[in-house]
DNA sequence: GAGCACTGC
């Protein structure tokens, strides 16, 4: 009889919510094995049946609350819809493309509620980042008129808005990753749209990889990739050959005029630039009233061109600079409504992650800053590179958005021809460490046997491993250690983490805590173009001579301070003042929080009293290992493998730069910068590099005086010489050669006067 | 003597 109630259970399971099926079937199997023990099993049965009931209930709940979506008629995406949702019904994955405006972000979700998923799991919407996340949660939410937190949800780091009864939660890709290691099978979703995958972040990589190995353990899974129109063949293959659906998006032409810099060389190009852009401004200006968007590498050319710009213009033009580092204010300044002609210089950013609205003109330099790190000399590389094809196309795109739209690129269209078609997909230029840490954590096995939609160079795998062992996050073996498996529970790059597991070992964590969270945040302190002087002295209170690390605890505790007893306008005022990002400093105290909650559950101890400087550097030189350099002749230093570095010039130590440093960053930018350095004592990395450093010893020889066998020992770190010469008993180092120069020195010559240490002589070592 | 852009339990 209980055989039949079991059986009936089990059957109900099909009714229940995702994430109960599998606990659920477990505890089935389990009253069944106790069945056949004979052993009762009424108890155990009411509870269980309790359970599925509950879930069977608020799946039902859900099936009931699923809203009717109604559809904005005038988006291309909707008249897509039925070819959407037949590809969805026949396929586990579809992929969708379409440009910006086609509606496919916001309409995706809805269509996936019509066909009732969102049910037996929640719908997953990823977004690269968190403002786009939140404000899409936002304008799912109005369309289905309801309100966010409730059928609609969002999660971004620090914000979890996503209640009971959500259908749909919005959610940055890391989120969703983070999420793998709590839920490996993703059984809180029945459905997942992965938004944005051409950008082919770190994170999206990673989650196809997953997502692909998911899908046979998972069918009833469905997942939607979406993408820009560039190259949906490739997510296709990824999934074997899952149906694409393009859809147009709704934007007017734009005419792509080519006009190449005249220079023979490099040198003369660069020097015609400058003159081009104006050139081309004229030229545009001509073409009729509109707003102009150029696109430019970097900082210092966007402050050259508004230079140029500003000599040679009328003064009815307004000219912006729009670039990652300006304060939030000045940002939002390309939003403010205005008459005239507007010009903006912009960087990448206004290529992905803002929008500029109404330009009707670009103006394309073909150029950009790519980050990438070079595996050989550990040095993240800022190099000014061509851009891809796809990158000058997304360029170009920006002013067909209200009208159709002119393009000038600044290059002959045979260069465009031969650029490649795609930027290289992060995993291909950044470091792998954190990524190969989380494969270790999750058991995912070999990375070369990875479904990587482009697998990374194995140069950079090798070179993840060997910063894992610097680390000691991995044994000699490739084997995650107990460190490692703190680490990869750590938000942070496995550098950082690091210094917090050294920082409760070396009693500094409370320190080590701030200086990991000021880190991992862009930097607090502003430095204007029009206010550079005035900016650094109104930080110079902040400044430390010895460490640019205590430099920010001298920030955080000026901060925190103000912070007790000044209003929030006060506060911002007073950030105004010393040229301090307030929003920075409010994610600088939001990660903190973070990681302060985080240390507490790895059981890592924060200290009560104020630790030393040697107490901090020392933990924080645990993670920096590979970034020691000693000073030469004037300014240079020598870095770890030979590399030559010089300080950067907004560091507190620029001025008296002392013999040994340690960098918690090393950029090429126009030279090798080492960037945020303190000063440190070499003996400090011999200690904490018993893993790394080599040892050689010469001139051994027989004491007499001393009555034993020593040596001059040297210690070196990648090639630094951290120990030039330190006389050592040579008999703990080569018994056997010890004892050799025993017989020849002591007993041969006869210079054996004291009471010999036998250790010596011994032959079998000590 | 000075920096492309994002992001996480």
């Amino acid at each position: 009889m209980s055989t039949t109630e079991l059986e009936q259970l089990e059957q109900r399971l099909a009714h229940c919510l995702l994430c109960d099926r599998a606990p659920l079937q477990r505890r089935l199997a389990g009253l069944r094995r106790r069945l056949r023990g004979n052993r009762p099993i009424d108890r155990g049965l009411t509870a269980v049946a309790a359970e599925v009931a509950a879930s069977e209930a608020r799946r039902a709940q859900r099936q009931q609350a699923l809203p009717m979506p109604e559809y904005p008629l005038d988006l291309p995406v909707v008249e897509h819809r039925e070819a959407i949702a037949a590809a969805l019904t026949g396929h586990q994955v579809v992929i969708v493309c379409g440009e910006t405006g086609s509606g496919k972000t916001t309409q995706l979700p809805k269509i996936c509620l019509e066909l009732g998923r969102g049910v037996d799991g929640l719908i997953g919407h990823t977004q690269p980042r968190r403002i786009a996340a939140r404000s899409l949660a936002a304008r799912i939410a109005e369309e289905l008129h309801t309100e966010v937190g409730s059928q609609v949800g969002f999660k971004v780091r620090f914000s979890d808005r996503v209640g009971a009864d959500s259908l749909i939660k919005v959610m940055t890709d890391g989120i969703l990753l983070a999420e793998t290691r709590s839920d490996p099978q993703l059984l809180a979703y029945d459905t997942l749209i992965i938004d944005e995958a051409h950008e082919r972040s770190l994170n999206v990589d990673f989650l196809l990889g997953y997502i692909k190995r998911l899908l046979a353990q998972r069918p009833e899974l469905k997942v939607i990739v979406t993408s820009a129109t560039i190259d949906p063949e490739r997510f296709s293959r990824h999934f074997d050959d899952a149906p694409i659906i393009e859809v147009s998006g709704r934007t007017y032409p734009v005419e792509v005029r080519y006009r190449p810099l005249a220079g023979e060389d490099e040198d003369a190009r660069e020097r015609d630039r400058g003159q081009a852009i104006l050139d081309a401004v004229d030229e545009l200006e001509r073409a009729g009233p509109g707003d102009i968007l150029v696109f430019l590498p970097g900082e210092r050319d966007i402050r050259e061109t508004s230079e140029r710009l500003r000599k040679h213009h009328p003064p009815h033009t307004e000219i912006l600079p729009l670039y990652g580092r300006l304060s939030v204010q000045q940002q939002q300044q390309v939003f403010r409504p205005h008459s005239g002609r507007r010009i903006v210089l912009a960087t990448n950013v206004a290529e992905t992650s803002l929008t500029v609205p109404g330009i009707r003109y670009v103006v394309d330099t073909g150029l950009a800053r790519i980050s990438r790190y070079s595996y050989r000399t550990k040095v993240q590389r800022l190099p000014v590179e061509p851009v891809s094809q796809a990158s000058a196309n997304q360029r170009a795109g920006r002013c067909g958005r209200v009208a159709p739209g002119i393009c000038i690129r600044l290059y002959s269209e045979e260069d465009y021809d031969q650029r490649p078609a795609f930027t290289d997909p992060e995993i291909r230029r950044t470091s792998l460490a954190s990524v190969i840490l989380q494969m270790l954590q999750l058991g995912l096995g070999d990375i070369e046997d990875f479904p990587f939609i482009d697998p990374p160079d194995p140069r950079y795998v090798r070179d993840g491993f060997r910063l894992l062992h610097e680390l000691q996050a991995i044994d000699d073996d490739s084997r995650l250690t107990d460190t490692g498996r703190q680490l990869a529970r750590l938000p942070l790059d496995v550098r950082l983490g690091r210094m917090l597991v050294a920082a409760h070992a070396e009693g500094s964590l409370d320190e080590v805590l701030v200086i990991v969270s000021a880190l991992t945040v862009p930097d607090p302190r502003l430095r204007p173009l029009e206010a550079q002087q005035a900016a650094d002295e109104a930080q110079a209170p902040f400044r430390d001579e010895q460490s640019d690390f205590v430099g920010f605890l001298r920030l955080w505790r000026f901060y925190r301070e103000q912070e007790r007893h000044l209003t929030r306008r006060k506060l911002q005022r007073l950030c105004e003042r010393h040229y301090l990002s307030w929003v920075r400093l409010r994610e600088w105290k939001d990660i903190h929080g973070q990681l302060l909650g985080l240390v507490r559950e790895l059981d890592l101890q924060l200290n009560s009293e104020p630790a030393d400087h040697a107490a901090i550097h020392r933990a924080l030189l645990t993670g920096l290992l590979g970034n020691l350099a000693f000073k030469g002749e004037g300014q240079e230093y020598t870095g770890a493998r030979g590399i030559k570095l010089h300080i950067f010039p907004g560091s507190g130590l620029f001025r008296k730069p002392p013999k040994w440093i340690m960098a918690a960053e090393l950029v090429e930018t126009g030279r090798q910068y080492a960037r945020t350095v303190a000063r440190v004592e070499p003996q400090w990395a011999e200690h904490l590099a018993p893993h790394l450093v080599k040892r050689s010893w010469r001139d051994a020889h027989w004491e007499q005086r001393r009555g034993r066998a020593v040596a001059d020992e040297q210690v070196s770190l990648y090639g630094l010489v951290l120990v030039p010469a330190r006389r050592v008993d040579y008999s703990q180092v080569d018994p056997v050669a010890a004892r050799e120069l025993f017989i020849r020195g002591a007993l041969v010559r006869g210079e054996y006067r004291t009471v010999p240490d036998w250790r010596f002589i011994s032959t079998t070592g000590p």
